[in-house]
DNA sequence: ATTTTTCATTTGTATATACAAATGTGTATT
DNA sequence: AATACACATTTGTATATACAAATGAAAAAT
């Protein structure tokens, strides 16, 4: 299962061969295409780790990460935009994403009496309870990974990483 | 818009700084976070760039991936779970994604002879030719990022993916 | 030969992603 | 003060992701 990954990747690769001959540049098509695959496949991986992680605990990865965006703001009211902007996905939902959280009793909602088209949401202690037993969880999940570079590596990958993105 | 990224990244960076302190280990915590975010970017940055592209012609990336898969097969007829496993997101649902595809007619979908379980799926003229029409827009962009990097460094960063998540 | 098991696909349900339009509120313009 | 514009959120629709259950066909077991 977790195996077809590398299918895929290798698929990919093979299928796209003979499109190299065509165009010619500094950079061989094969090696542009296998980084692009290569960073697609590691997110999907750390994905599905992360999603079998939290799932004993009633919780979509888009919900933990708001939940951690409002733990951050240490009691400070976050409103809808805020959010939105912060998460991972811009697109997403905050509304129908807040409304499950509500059901779960993990944030409350309220309006903001300075400006009544804003809406100030909180983390309730229930959440935080929740988070607090996820964090060593979580803490396992990013060393799992981590530990098989070393610091020198990590930082390393950090930099290519930064430097291809920008 | 597209800046939402870094304030995403720095947020859960700080927000979870203090748990730091808690567990020590070989590798700092917040290097092991930075840099499984920074591929959860990086990744988000490429796909994002990738839907721009393929917007102007009527496929969602899920839609391409499939189409790239059979033109691959270069005629051979490729089943449903054929399909599934070489995907890159594993359980998407290659029924209605393939519904989706035959309306737009580039592919055709019949009944296998030697096993009436399974389905052949092949891709069409049109298929094909969207196909064609969008290599180059493809190579444009998988070069777009790689340009930044030296082929060595590319190499590198792939060495360096590899060994993280194996 | 009939029953059971496995395989390939489809269907259903819940949530997530993506984008556009609608609603209601505050601010600026005249 | 009335109108126009911008802002914050909600609602709607289409597609994608994730998983479980249902359907129907082939293979294996008895």
């Amino acid at each position: 299962m977790k195996n077809s990954y590398t299918f895929v990747y290798t698929n990919l690769v093979i299928e796209t061969m003979k499109i190299e001959d065509e165009i010619k540049s500094t950079i061989p098509i094969d090696i542009a295409k296998k980084v692009l695959l290569n960073i697609s496949f590691t997110k999907n991986v750390l994905h599905d780790n992360f999603q079998e992680l939290i799932k004993p605990y009633d919780l979509s990865g888009e919900q933990y990460n708001v939940l951690r965006i409002l733990r951050g703001q240490k009691g400070k009211p976050v409103n809808m935009c805020d959010i939105q902007e912060r998460m991972i996905a811009k697109n997403s939902n905050t509304t129908r994403l807040i409304d499950k959280l509500l059901l779960k009793q993990m944030v409350t909602r309220s309006e903001c009496p300075a400006n009544r088209r804003k809406i100030e949401i909180l983390i309730t202690q229930k959440g935080l309870d929740v988070l607090a037993e996820l964090d060593p969880v979580i803490i396992q999940h990013e060393k799992f990974f981590a530990n098989k570079l070393t610091i020198e590596e990590l930082e390393q990958l950090n930099n290519l990483l930064e430097k291809y993105r920008n």
